[in-house]
DNA sequence: GCTCAAAATGACAGCGCTGTCATATTGATG
DNA sequence: CATCAATATGACAGCGCTGTCATTTTGAGC
């Protein structure tokens, strides 16, 4: 049967074909179980026949729960937010919900009526929270004020027991990989350019550095130890201050790949050749760290993965109303490739 | 006057704080004419003071038009998306709209069913199209014969008119400036590299390359034309056939800056100093491009302007039931930096 | 086959808004 | 100041669905 490709079809349509009440298909739809194997078969389908897409406009406005979820995000890195979003939408796909997103500047002095307002205005189910506002407790405060679920998507190991559900990212132990992978080359004089003040990660991958440095009793050297902010520049300025150094490092853990770029440039500008003079690693694993000269060594951030995984915690929290605390815990692995290399004697 | 954060302000109350019926506070909202400067102060006084939001569900079901906009894309350039995204969603919040993004593979099967079922659920009240959706005339036909409206960000000139509202980059001027800047530089072996078949900008930019070619009198030479895909690899595959050649090119223009980043990459390989050894472009002015070794002379593609741009547009068209076309265009400008030089003698 | 709690289904109101159409108000005329 | 078209406003139904609660059906146990 053939059906005019605008005609709306509505769940009255499918209850009549199915022979049962509008109310019975919206449960066979919305999978409520007291439905009878074969009535559910009968529903299914002449939803199929019909091809039925639930008009969510309505779902949202007659129902309590909603489905929309919401990403908040202040990033710049468009290839984290790219992947983020694409491991959202995926999960959101598979279980019937939209997806709202909403770049903002986590700085603006309104930012905490913005997200207010948002909610409001969206009809936010839960929100899937990315640093900084996962780990902003203001932010948090007032969402647990508003009563609006959320997934956190945070650096930790897992030992600090939260009280809500969150994905975890081991930065710590990726870090001391990472920097355990340059002692293993006979690096000595490691230096560690920072990620950004407002991200528990930077501080994670710290000091993720300085336990691998001190499992293998290598001196820490305060010096080449220098800020950033996860910015390209930051790596070039960072990078600048260690190769000026009196005593040079031999290697550099940058704490995310645009930041290995900049190094990676600052040393090209100073005619340092890597990785034979200078081994520079990144951190996130983004297409970028395949598209510099030499190739990033970097660990692996599976990104898209982290946040489906978020997703369906999220979601999974919203259907049952008990707050689950499941937490999953994610550690990047090394990524090996061509800007790390013995150390030179 | 302080509200409960979460409680829920309708219509109806700002209605009974206006003093006025709910149907004059909804045409206050939507703008509507027929209504006196006095009530429409009074309704904004009541909605600011309540700090009403309407509600999109409802309206979405009740109304006939929609206030959803959609973006489907199929683009691997995460700095691209996001470009595009950000310029749409300025535009509708400024307008009121909500976003619903949806990626997808323009070369699946069932794409048109996929693009389909994806209008009819959202109920969407016109799409954003990028290439290769805005130059793939099944899906054009499509939307037509569905009645959705949208706006084409296509490749062209602007002199061939189209029926419909579009915004057009005319890649061919500005690959004609870039190859031009090349040949003042006093290149006369001008490689280049293409992008996607799908992409009509692919062919623009060939045809502008050429163009200036031709206006400047240079012999065009065939061999020194590689296709590409607009991907980092492509560079790096085509930029490794160029560099074999007998007559190796003084200049390789790369059809954006992905793709010349590869070239980089493939330079670097062969030890060929860049720009000194050899000149490399790319295009689209990325933040890619200044974070490459050296920084990438490129063409600066305003893509956020661009959306926003485009989705004023369609906005304007919905709300005007009269099929407006009107078209905007933009032109890449050359953006010098530091991978072009002065041709070797 | 009858009873009765449990399971399955249905009737109905109403979510917050807009479209339609009816009614009220306005002010430029004669 | 009465008249009338133009303008402004309001009453009401209903968009497509879900929540609530009433009703029907089921089948285990006697």
């Amino acid at each position: 049967m053939e059906f005019a490709p605008n005609m709306k079809v509505t769940i009255n349509d499918v209850a009549k074909l199915a022979g049962v009440s509008i109310k019975t298909v919206s449960r066979v739809i919305n999978n409520e179980e007291s439905v009878r194997q074969n009535t559910r078969d009968k529903v299914m389908a002449a939803a199929a026949e019909l091809n039925y897409q639930p008009n969510q406009a309505a779902r949202n406005l007659a129902g309590t729960k909603s489905y929309t979820i919401g990403f908040i995000y202040d990033n710049p890195n468009a290839y984290y937010i790219i992947d983020m979003q694409n491991g959202i939408l995926s999960e959101c796909r598979k279980q019937g919900f939209e997806l709202v997103i909403h770049p903002c500047n986590s700085k603006s002095d309104g930012i905490l009526d913005e997200i207010k307002e948002m909610i409001k205005q969206s009809r936010i189910t839960g929100l899937v929270l990315t640093p900084p506002f996962s780990e902003n407790d203001d932010v948090i405060a007032m969402l647990d004020q508003l009563d609006v679920r959320y997934v956190r998507i945070i650096s930790g190991s897992g030992a600090e027991q939260d009280s809500d559900s969150c994905v975890m990212i081991d930065d710590h132990q990726a870090a001391q990989d990472i920097t355990d992978h340059l002692i293993q080359l006979g690096h000595k004089d490691i230096a560690f350019i920072g990620g950004s003040d407002e991200h528990q990660s930077s501080f994670e991958r710290l000091s993720g550095y300085q336990a691998a440095l001190k499992a293998h009793h290598v001196a820490p050297q305060n010096d080449l130890i220098v800020a950033g902010d996860y910015s390209f520049d930051s790596g070039v300025v960072g990078a600048n201050k260690l190769l000026e150094l009196e005593q040079k490092p031999s290697a550099i853990f940058c704490c995310n790949d645009e930041t290995a770029a900049g190094a990676l440039f600052a040393a090209r500008l100073k005619n340092i050749s890597i990785p034979d003079e200078l081994s520079i690693v990144g951190f996130e694993d983004s297409p970028f760290s395949r598209q510099t000269w030499p190739k990033l060594t970097t660990a692996h951030q599976p990104n898209q993965q982290i946040a489906s995984q978020a997703t369906s915690l999220l979601i999974a929290n919203t259907r049952n109303q008990s707050a689950n605390e499941i937490c999953r815990l994610f550690t990047p692995k090394l990524v090996i490739r061509d800007s790390s290399q013995q150390a030179p004697s």
